[in-house]
DNA sequence: GTAGGGTTAG
């Protein structure tokens, strides 16, 4: 452009031709600024637009040039008479609705006196790519009504449309609409078609479409994988990206999105490395599933690493990727890190919001959660049904029972949003722990939905911190209901007898433990060292540096012992017998994860454990010692929560 | 010799 620019200003004479061109080039390169300059210049030198000169002109403009310089150029168009050219009325509406302002769009669109399939193409993309598919398929509708024929481009954008709307039924019309109207099939429809079956789960469909493709690209292929790896079927998935003639970065993000969402975090991460070692370039939508899988892993070191590759390979720090930096941060314990990158933010949307009130929430930051939650509402950022997951868990977390019926209150008046079972369990959780426990119960059976297991076993969490043998048996008689093969229900429920001295029902619960064989979930725990995250279960054998794990576990129960811990095997299930009961305990997952973090790391680090479940009492007394002991600190995320461990003490305050 | 509308991943 540089160059060309140099010979234009030699020109002693440019005409229009050459005028134009200058400012589509400037367009193509996406230089609204440069355009807009060359029309300046033009017009101060005397010449006038025609109608090539506005389609170039505005092809480039992005929202901010838009504002910027919109409705200018617009005035200019009917200054020169170029208003019913139908390039330029196509390109101003085109514009308008994809800069967001539809309302211009439609008037314009309304007013032309021809509108050709172009036109209606444009209302519908724009449409599109304000996220307003409803409307798109409307206006489908009626430009089939009015006769005029779709075009290729319709067909691809409405199917689109209808991919994101899952809405299979007027997408199965459409497609219909297709075969009648003749229309040659084309790569570009037919992708359009197979993603559109895909997304709406009809994989059957999906794949006879596919068969029957004359030729196919990464797209077809891209959109097949997505479409298994959503159904769960991640096998399926894999095998047809090992038979895809080609693979680009949507592809593998696809894949590795595809373990995010099946909750396989660690393939997922192994298949970022593949697809690093195989040279293909990640960029921010990698970014967010690979930081997803940071998050739920616990591995910290690999979320830090993803941000320094960002910054280094100039990927673009979108709000996506920071919503899920916050997410990570907060999810590894470190909840400031995550406050950090949220103040600096330029723009924030209400997934932001909602990250950073759950990281504070689940982080023991419930005032700082709720004064957020305000903030939000003063932004004018409506809350939806997540963040109030998040301002319950605060104010369940930090005891604040008055401020959470108010705000469950407030969800459903004020914000319309109607409850679901999980934010009953929130309530029922922040009611019985503070030791409401009759309203807890009141609230299971006044909810307006069936119960479920996760309400069962908080109401008997609750009965347990309460001593309440009553209603925990009528909690655990409805989650053994459910759940008939439940372990820790049978461990809580027999806590609470042992604590009322009933043995005798003590005796009949680990009779029928023992008689059906009943398994407790078993306990696991991760530990990201130098990048590389290490699983352990229970009494686990399975690591390479297995022996010395042990040999410091050793170590540490002399060293517990000499500080006065006496074991608590109340959580051992019951089946166990008395003599492996401490060693059973002792061989608890986080425990194991806690000894490989002190043999591999220096004492300056903090050790950062993700448990799958609960943490249990005695490897929270224990750790708490220990953090003493070593002066070493500990963060242990476990199923609903975090524990930070120092100087012995934890955050938790032991309200948990 | 200049022109219009579109598809995959968060």
């Amino acid at each position: 452009m540089n160059y060309a620019q140099h010979l234009f200003e030699e020109m002693p004479n440019p005409d229009p031709f050459l005028w134009n061109s200058m400012i589509r080039s400037y367009s193509n390169s996406n230089s609204p600024e440069a355009a807009v300059s060359m029309y300046i210049h033009m017009l101060a030198r005397g010449f006038e637009p025609n109608v090539y000169t506005f389609p170039f002109l505005l092809k480039a403009f992005t929202r901010d040039a838009v504002i910027a310089w919109g409705d200018e150029l617009h005035a200019h168009v009917l200054k020169f008479g170029l208003g019913s050219n139908a390039h330029v009325r196509n390109a101003l509406i085109h514009m308008y609705a994809c800069s967001g302002d539809i309302e211009t769009a439609q008037h314009l669109f309304e007013r032309s006196y021809k509108r050709e399939a172009v036109m209606w193409n444009a209302m519908i993309s724009g449409h599109n790519r304000n996220k307003q598919f409803e409307m798109s398929c409307k206006i489908f509708v009626d430009m089939v009504k009015q006769c005029v024929s779709p075009t290729a481009i319709t067909y691809i954008s409405v199917i689109s449309a209808c991919a994101k709307l899952r809405d299979l039924d007027f997408g199965i019309q459409v497609h219909k609409h297709i075969k009648e109207s003749g229309t040659l099939p084309n790569l570009k429809i037919e992708n359009a078609l197979v993603d559109m079956y895909a997304e709406c789960c009809d994989m059957d469909a999906a794949l006879r479409l596919f068969e029957g493709m004359k030729t196919r690209d990464v797209i077809s292929w891209t959109a097949l994988v997505v479409g298994f790896a959503r159904l769960g079927q991640i096998d399926r998935a894999k095998q047809l990206f090992n038979q895809m003639p080609e693979r680009d970065a949507v592809s593998w993000t696809a894949m590795i999105d595809g373990y995010v969402r099946t909750n396989q975090f660690k393939e997922a991460l192994e298949m970022f490395r593949d697809m690093q070692t195989q040279d293909f370039r990640p960029d921010e939508f990698t970014m967010v599933s690979v930081l997803t899988a940071c998050a739920q892993l616990g591995a910290l070191e690999m979320g830090n690493w993803v941000r320094v590759y960002m910054d280094r390979h100039k990927i673009k720090m979108d709000v996506f990727v920071q919503n899920a930096l916050i997410d990570m941060y907060s999810k590894c314990g470190r909840v400031k890190t995550g406050l950090e990158i949220f103040h600096k933010m330029h723009e924030r949307d209400k997934f932001t919001w909602t990250a950073m009130i759950v990281g504070l929430a689940i982080n023991g930051h419930g005032e700082d959660a709720l004064q957020l939650f305000n903030k939000m509402l003063r932004a004018s950022e409506s809350p939806d049904e997540v963040t109030f997951i998040g301002v319950l868990t605060a104010c369940a977390h930090a005891g604040l029972v008055s401020k959470g019926r108010e705000l469950f209150l407030g969800m459903i008046t004020t914000y319309g949003i109607k409850p679901n079972v999980t934010h009953y369990a929130c309530m029922i959780d922040l009611l019985g722990r503070a030791g409401h426990l009759k309203e807890a119960f009141e609230t299971t059976t006044n909810m307006p939905m069936r119960t479920n297991s996760a309400i069962w076993g908080t109401l008997l969490g609750a009965c347990r911190v309460h001593g309440n043998a009553e209603m925990a048996e009528l909690a655990a008689k409805n989650l053994l209901e459910l759940e008939p093969e439940n372990g820790t229900a049978y461990v809580q429920l027999s806590n609470i007898y042992a604590k009322c001295k009933r043995w005798d029902e003590v005796r009949r619960l680990r009779q029928i433990v023992m008689e059906r064989g009943i398994k407790k979930e078993p306990g696991c725990s991760m530990i990201e060292m130098n990048g590389e995250v290490h699983e352990f279960v229970a009494g686990d054998r399975s690591h390479p540096r297995s022996e010395e794990i042990y040999t410091k576990l050793g170590e540490m129960a002399k060293e517990l012992k000499i500080a006065g811990y006496v074991p608590d095997t109340s959580e051992v299930l019951l089946e166990t017998a008395d003599d492996e009961r401490e060693n059973a305990i002792f061989w608890h997952s986080e425990k194991l994860a806690m000894a490989y973090g002190l043999i591999s790391s220096d004492p300056s680090v903090v050790i950062r454990i993700v448990k799958n479940l609960r943490m249990c009492l005695d490897c929270h007394r224990a750790i708490k010692l220990l953090s003493k002991i070593y002066e070493r600190e500990v963060v242990v995320r476990d199923r609903t929560r975090f524990h930070h461990f120092r100087h012995g003490l934890c955050t938790c305050r032991d309200y948990w």
